[in-house]
DNA sequence: CGTTGAGTTGACTGATCTCAAATACGGTGG
DNA sequence: CCACCGTATTTGAGATCAGTCAACTCAACG
C-alpha cells in the first residue's frame, strides 16, 4: 500500500494532487495509464463535492450526468420500496464508484446517501465514455469495475436468500474488515459508519437482530463491540460463522 | 413485436440471418447500426451452441473468453455457497446476454446453466471490446446492458430483503409476464422451464413454499396453475399482491 | 437539564423451514 | 402402447429463527 517517493509505472509527481491519491485510483492505476492519460483523466473532473453526513450525492430519478468516485468517507446506496421500504444496496468507501446503476435509463434507480463526512469527485459520463474511447484500456477497466458490482451484488444476493442472520453479520463485518485493510486502516479495530438501522437494511434483518448478534458476538468473544466501534478479536472464529466460503479472511487464500 | 417484410431503420434483409432476430437484438439494434456494423457484429459470433437442459454454458472458475447471448430457450445463473446451497442470480430468456459476472476476474464467477433446450451465440470477448472501440455507440449500449443488469440485481436485492413470501412469487411472475410479452409471447399464459426448486433458490424460499404459494394463487383466483404451466388469471390483483411499485403491469408504459 | 435519536434487551408471535408422506408426471424400455 | 421407475410436486404437521412491540438506557446537543 505504500508508495515510495519514485513512482516506478506511473510518474505521479508530476500530476495535480487530485488524482494521485484519490478515490479513482483503482479505476486508473491498474491501467498503467501514463502520465498524459491520468492528466487527462484528471481534468475530467467536474468538481469535488463536500457532503455531509445524511446529503444525498444523487436520488432515485434524477438524470445520470455524471459517475461519482468516492474520495474519503462514505455512503450508502439504497432501494426504496413501493411501501417505503428501505433495501441499502451496498455500503461504499474511499476508492469506489457510485452511480452506474443510472446508465441503464439515463436516470439514477436508487439514491446515494453519504453516511458521514463525505467527499466525492463527479466526473461528467459522457465525457468519461469519450476518454475511455480515447485511452486505450480505460474501457476495459470500465467493463471491469462494472463486473466487478454485478460479482459483488451476486455475493450480497447470495447472502440475503441463503444464510441465516449470523451468517449475515458476519460476513458484512469480515467485508468491512478486508476493504479496510486494502485501504490501510486496521482490519481488525474499526468505526462503522452506519446506524444498526443501515446494516439492518443492508442485511436484510431488524435493527432488533442486528444489535442482538453484536451482542451474541461480543458474549462469545468474537468481537469487542462499543457502539460503532468493532474490534474483531477472533477472525478465525468469525470467518467460520460466516460459513468460510463467502469473503476470504485476509491472511492466505488457496491458489487455484 | 412484429416485424413487417420491409425493415424501416435498418435494412435487415441484408445481413445474415444470425443476427437479425436473434438474441443480440437487444444489444444491437437500438443503437440503429447500420447494415456494415451489423454484419461485423455477425462475423464476431465464434459459433453457436446448442445446448440440452442441465448444460452449462459456462462454469465456475473458467476463464472468461466469451460471452453468449441467448438466442432461444433459457438459462439460470447460480452462485454457490460454501456449504453447497445454490442461490439463483437469474433467470436468462432469449435476448439476454450472458457472462458478465467473468469480466471481473477473467473467470467466471458463476455457473450458468440451460433450463431446456437452448441455444446461445458465442461472442470472444477481445473481439467485443474492439468492436465497442471501433462502432460508435456500442460502447455506450454496452455500458448501459451491464448497468441494466446492475439494477435488475438491485430489485431482486430488494425483494429477497423486504419482501414476504406471497410479494415474491407475485414479483416474480408478472416479471416472466412482461419479459414473455416483450418476446411476442402471451403475458398471461406461459410455460415456466425452472422446477419449484430453482424458483426457490431464486426466491430464497423453499421449494415446499413456493408450491404453497402457487395453490394458494390458484385458490383465490389469480392463477390457474398446472405443473409448469402458468396462466394468469387476474393480473391486477397479482400486482397488488407484488406490492405494486416492482414491476410495471405490461399494459403500457410511460414513455422517458 | 430536558429532549431526541440510537442502541440494547426482553417477551411474545408468526411466517417460513424442515421433515415426512402421498401423489402426479415424464421418460424409458419392453 | 403400456407398465414401471425416478423425479417433481403437493400437502400436512411441528419446529424455529427472526420479526414485532415495548420498555429502558445512554450519549449528544441545544
Amino acid at each position: 500500500m505504500k508508495k515510495t517517493e519514485g513512482g516506478k509505472v506511473v510518474k505521479l509527481e508530476s500530476v495535480k494532487a487530485a488524482c494521485q491519491d484519490c478515490s479513482l485510483r483503482e479505476l486508473c492505476l491498474p491501467l498503467g495509464l501514463n502520465a498524459n492519460d491520468l492528466s487527462a483523466l484528471d481534468s475530467l473532473i467536474k468538481r469535488t463535492r463536500k457532503l455531509k453526513k445524511g446529503e444525498f450525492v444523487y436520488q432515485i430519478g434524477q438524470p445520470l450526468t455524471s459517475l461519482y468516485a468516492i474520495r474519503a468517507g462514505s455512503a450508502k446506496t439504497c432501494e426504496i420500496a413501493a411501501t417505503g421500504e428501505v433495501q441499502i444496496t451496498g455500503f461504499h468507501l474511499a476508492g469506489e464508484l457510485l452511480g452506474v446503476d443510472g446508465i441503464s435509463a439515463d436516470r439514477h434507480h436508487c439514491d446515494a446517501v453519504a453516511l458521514e463526512s463525505t467527499e466525492v469527485c463527479e466526473i461528467p459520463f459522457d465525457k468519461l465514455e469519450q476518454l475511455a474511447h480515447d485511452v486505450p484500456g480505460l474501457q476495459h477497466q470500465l467493463f471491469k469495475i462494472f463486473s466487478r458490482e454485478i460479482v459483488h451484488d451476486s455475493e450480497h444476493l447470495l447472502m440475503l436468500g441463503k444464510m441465516n442472520a449470523e451468517e449475515r453479520l458476519a460476513v458484512c463485518l469480515l467485508s468491512f474488515s478486508h476493504r479496510f485493510q486494502e485501504l490501510g486502516y486496521s482490519s481488525s479495530d474499526f468505526k462503522l459508519s452506519m446506524s444498526r438501522q443501515d446494516l439492518g437494511d443492508y442485511l436484510g434483518l431488524a435493527l432488533e437482530t442486528v444489535s442482538r448478534l453484536f451482542s451474541r458476538f461480543q458474549d462469545e468473544g468474537l468481537l469487542a463491540v462499543d457502539g460503532r466501534r468493532i474490534q474483531i478479536l477472533d477472525s478465525v472464529r468469525l470467518a467460520a460463522v460466516a460459513g468460510t466460503g463467502a469473503i476470504n479472511i485476509p491472511t492466505h487464500k488457496f491458489s487455484n
